[in-house]
RNA sequence: GCGCCGGUAGCUCAGUUGGAUAGAGCAUCGGAUUUCUAAUCCGAAUGUCGUGGGUUCGAGUCCCGCCCGGCGUACCA
């Protein structure tokens, strides 16, 4: 099914081929109701381009213009604007277009997958795993797992990498740590469990700057780490594992799921990597690749020539090791050759924006990437502590993210108990066991959907108050819109799934209307969403829908479901209820957030 | 110093490739209520879109200067 956006357009734009001014059709949604459910600015521009006169260009779209059944007859207001009203009849035949669902995870709303699907590689979560996951890491991981979830349901081929940290100096030291604390699981790291990384890593930390002899041993164990000792290897790969248990634990939580490819994944292709620069290198001596105080350098820009230009990407130390542009440069020459990504999307903090603007030129200019290939650094802002403050990774445990999971979810059950008195029917209140389910859904898509309602470069503010609120752009919301759709079907004693599919859905109603044109906007939203990858506008668009849905639902400005006044028309009402239940379930799914039939 | 990002209502934030009178929510005030789950709905009030210029039919949006804040700036990831 098309956006209606698309459909209005592309009549427009047959319009203005047919003036004699083929162009952009520049079809928008009003904001303003008086002005029509959608409006075309293109006679403005068109009229500017052809010297004619604004309004009356606009007449001549709107005389060439073929929309007779969709809209009302367009009008023509202001300098040149020209006002489309879509007329309840055709909301009413695209939202009988809408295949009944089928109540399972396969559900599409009528939204068809993207007809040229591409691979798209979408990097994101990344920990350390020296150490426990960090609340910094919750918005890469619910960020990327939203874009993931957006270009899957578009229908893209999607791969999610997750490419932790599993490899460095500080490995060393803790498998040095290991062995002097815990000979025996040294000789057996199959055995090996560590309840507290994070204690372990600063006890290591301490140890490594205050005992010399330990530093050297530290320093020894990572030369023989990354010659391949087959012992410390053993050592390693061991404590990686131990450590993406504890990842996975909360992963799991989240319902989060990736391809674990470390940075270790690499060792051979950072090789390869810098022997290609070093071959282009000599092919080219007066090319972009060069020597420069001791490194492999590459000046991706002309002005990172210049004297006080901005530093060139690095990707071989002087000392012969690899950074992480190295590490960066292997794993795009991998995702591009090996898993044949044409679009590459790195959900990473905007402190790295540098980084990227280094990484991105530099593979076009040395020619390893085409234009073809799309690389997207999705950069997002900080999630700040309640007093404002940045969260610190440096002083190690105070804020873990499972300590932030629990404390909202042990938040979520107060106020679901808190709302779990005073009901009766359908509401009655609930056993132990389903708050805690229910405190847990909530507890947790709260923390998503507050990260997600944020435009991503901007910092936010932690605020439990307004994450938890009943009220506003909030997940407990929503859920609830949800919730309270759904009782409709139990109260009406029908299963929204066997509604009959070719009862008519009749829009009349303002109230109706509205909730028609907002249901036919999901479409367009997840072209848009698609394309730019913000999911705030996602929580908008839910908001908005879950809004119109409660006028539409309101005794006073809506109008009656269960009791509606002829049978086909509490069809017709409960089948736009359905349709919105399972809009907000699809879009909540897309942010990784889980409904709940009661709450 | 240079570079990047931001500055929109009392608060938290939106604002779609330049579109009409700049929007939501929260908080405030007023109204609705014997409910289809009121976790709702209706209404009111609130702005020099940091600032000064420029571009044009039209600028929160694009260009230039300045002020304020954050971040990054050659071998950590």
């Amino acid at each position: 099914m098309k956006s209606l956006i698309d459909r209005i357009s592309e009549r427009v734009a047959q319009a203005l081929e047919r003036v004699g001014v083929p162009g952009d059709p520049i079809v928008r949604e009003s904001q303003n109701p008086q002005f029509g459910h959608f409006q075309s600015n293109c006679a403005m521009s068109a009229a500017k381009k052809a010297g004619k006169r604004p309004r009356e260009l606009a007449a001549a779209i709107v005389k060439e213009l073929d929309i007779e059944g969709v809209c009302e007859p367009p009008e023509i207001a202001g300098p040149g604007f020209i006002n489309l009203r879509i007329t309840p009849e055709y909301l009413s035949k695209c939202l009988g277009e809408i295949p009944p669902g089928d109540g399972s995870c396969e559900d599409r709303v009528g939204i068809d997958p993207h007809k040229s699907p591409v691979t798209v590689v979408v990097d994101m979560s990344s920990p350390n795993l020296a150490k426990e996951l960090h609340v910094g890491h919750l918005r890469s991981t619910v960020i990327g797992d939203s874009v993931a979830r957006i270009l899957e349901f578009a229908g893209h081929n999607v791969i999610r990498e997750n490419h932790v940290g599993d490899w460095g100096t500080q490995f060393g030291m803790l498998v040095a740590h290991l062995r002097r604390t815990r000979p025996e699981i040294a000789e057996n790291p199959r055995d090996l469990v560590i309840k507290d990384l994070e204690a372990f890593y600063v006890e290591a930390k301490n140890r490594f700057d205050t005992d010399e002899d330990f530093k050297r041993e530290a320093r020894e164990t990572v030369v023989a780490l990354q010659q391949g000792d087959p012992k410390t290897r053993n050592i390693w790969r061991a404590f990686c594992d131990e450590s993406m248990r504890h990842c996975n634990h909360i992963y799991d939580r989240l319902g989060f799921r990736a391809e674990y490819r470390g940075e270790s994944y690499y060792n051979d292709e950072m090789r390869r990597v810098v022997a290609r620069l070093e071959a282009q290198m000599q092919a080219d001596p007066d090319g972009p690749i060069r020597i420069s105080q001791g490194a492999l350098c590459v000046f991706f820009d002309e002005k990172t020539l210049e004297p006080d230009g901005p530093p060139p990407l690095i990707a071989r130390k002087s000392d012969g090791g690899f950074n992480y542009e190295t590490s960066d440069l292997a794993a795009i020459t991998h995702r591009v050759d090996t898993l044949g990504a044409t679009r590459i999307i790195y959900v990473v903090g905007v402190e790295q924006v540098a980084h990227f603007k280094k990484v991105f030129p530099t593979v076009r200019r040395i020619g390893w990437i085409g234009p073809e290939i799309e690389l997207v650094h999705l950069a997002f802002g900080n999630m700040l502590a309640p007093s404002g403050k940045k969260y610190s990774t440096r002083d190690g445990g105070a804020d873990k993210l499972e300590t932030l999971l629990d404390e909202a979810v042990a938040r979520a059950r107060r106020v679901v108990e808190g709302t779990n008195e005073g009901r009766s029917g359908d509401a009655a209140p609930m056993t132990e066991e389903e708050i805690d389910r229910i405190a847990e859904v909530v507890g947790l898509g709260a923390i998503k959907y507050f990260d997600l309602c944020h435009a991503l470069t901007s910092h936010y503010k932690l605020d439990p108050d307004i994450m938890l609120s009943l009220d506003g752009n909030t997940a407990p919301y929503m859920m609830y819109a949800y919730a309270r759709v759904r009782a409709i079907g139990r109260k009406a004693g029908v299963r929204f799934g066997d509604l009959p599919a070719d009862a008519p859905i009749i829009v009349q109603h303002p109230s109706e209307i509205a909730l028609a044109l907002a249901l036919l906007r999901f479409a367009a939203v997840v072209d848009t969403i698609t394309r730019d990858l913000h999911p705030n506008v996602l929580t908008e668009y839910l908001y908005d829908l879950a809004k119109a849905f409660s006028r539409f639902y309101d005794r006073k400005v809506g109008v009656r479901v269960i009791d509606a006044s002829s049978e086909a028309t509490k069809l017709s009402r409960l089948k736009l209820c359905d349709l919105t239940a399972r809009t907000l379930r699809v879009g909540l799914r897309m942010l990784g957030i889980e409904t709940l039939e009661k709450m």
